[in-house]
DNA sequence: AGAAGATTTAGGGCGGGAGA
DNA sequence: TCTCCCGCCCTAAATCTTCT
């Protein structure tokens, strides 16, 4: 046992105090001690090399300094960014975060707060949309619920569907207002990369586009929206799917900003042209939009300040029932959206 | 006597050893 | 094979000691 840990009360042992004396002055306390001790402690701790044991404390404590953070898909810079904003306060706060990502599969989101309660963490924040799954919610749900009943607090980026504190982003009246000023660029035909039909947020995103360019007396009729995955990928996919239906819309509305990247990236290959052949919009507007060419329009979610309210409504004291911030979303147009040319994806 | 400082002790959840 | 209990490391409440 050659590497065996440094205790507190072989701390105490040398220093000649009591184990509430030594875990008073290195662990901190309501309760004073006196300077001369705790120079002693002090100076023991230091020359053994003593570290606490965050296991021990976290069994003392019934709670520990971890904060969850589970998020669908940590390679979207979506996620990254509202991870930034949770990090954040939860250091600023002397909390550690610890990072589960669910690949979008319900029951692997309910393991993961379940293995955080295991844990003891002191909260968690869940980011990621909810989907139409019932019985995935429910079981969300009770796990949450179990969680907030031995003490923890969980927050949600998303939409409030869980019963607990959350953020929610504007994604139908973003969409929506989105729709309205690409209509007044003079688009008339518009195509949808949706993502998966089970998902809120796209679902949101979706119904608020339609509704915008209703709004403006235009249809968008469902052979234009093409569903796919929530990702880069999907994104290419989908738009190998609409340049080959031929639907003629002059402009595209990619349901979030990696989506959006990867069907620019499908039209490069094809030798068509944004915006000139073109237009496209995402929505998000994450960090890494600064760096493509043509810069993306996109509805602007503010990421990172969404991941530190999440973090405060789980990390403050109130007890209040459910709370819900609501995070209004901004259109921004950029070079991948012009006026319309009028020939389109034919 | 009362405040301040120090010590003692119970206990928290779980693994593993001892004993039945 | 099963049950019981101790040890792990630490905190917090209860209790004791010292000093003004």
């Amino acid at each position: 046992m050659a590497s065996r840990q440094v205790t507190l009360a072989e701390v105490a042992k040398q220093a000649g105090v009591s184990l509430a004396t030594a875990s008073r002055v290195l662990n901190g306390s309501t309760r004073q001690v006196s300077e001369e001790l705790r120079e002693r402690v002090l100076g023991t701790a230091r020359k053994l090399g003593y570290l606490p044991n965050a296991s021990a404390q976290a069994l003392a404590r019934n709670s520990s300094v971890l904060v969850g953070l589970v998020v669908h898909d940590i390679a979207d810079p979506y996620f990254s960014s509202i991870a930034a904003g949770v990090t954040r306060i939860a250091e600023d706060a002397g909390l550690v975060v610890v990072l589960g990502t669910t690949g979008r599969d319900p029951d692997r989101e309910v393991e993961l707060v379940n293995t955080l309660r295991a844990h003891r963490a002191r909260a968690v924040v869940i980011a990621g949309s909810r989907t139409t799954d019932r019985n995935a919610s429910r079981r969300l749900a009770e796990e949450i619920t179990a969680f907030t009943a031995q003490g923890g607090r969980v927050a949600c980026v998303s939409q409030a569907k869980l019963g607990t504190d959350t953020v929610v982003p504007a994604n139908r009246s973003g969409a929506r207002a989105l729709a309205r000023q690409l209509a007044a660029l003079g688009h008339r035909k518009f195509a949808v990369l949706a993502g998966p039909p089970q998902l809120l947020v796209a679902r949101d995103r979706l119904a608020g586009f339609k509704a915008g360019l209703a709004d403006e007396g235009l249809d968008l009729p469902d052979a234009n929206v093409f569903a796919s995955d929530f990702t880069r990928d999907g994104g290419h996919a989908a738009m190998a799917g609409l340049i080959a239906a031929r639907t003629g819309a002059t402009c595209v509305f990619a349901v979030n900003d990696v989506m959006a990247m990867g069907a620019m990236a499908g039209l490069r290959e094809h030798g068509l042209r944004v915006p000139e052949d073109v237009s496209v919009a995402g929505f998000d507007d994450i960090p890494t939009l600064r760096d493509l060419v043509p810069a993306l329009s996109t509805v602007r979610l503010p990421l990172e300040e969404m991941g530190e309210r999440a973090a405060r409504l789980v990390l403050d004291d109130v007890v209040a029932g459910p709370r819900t911030v609501r995070v209004a979303g901004e259109v921004v147009l950029r070079a991948s959206t012009s006026t319309s040319s009028g020939i389109g994806l034919r």
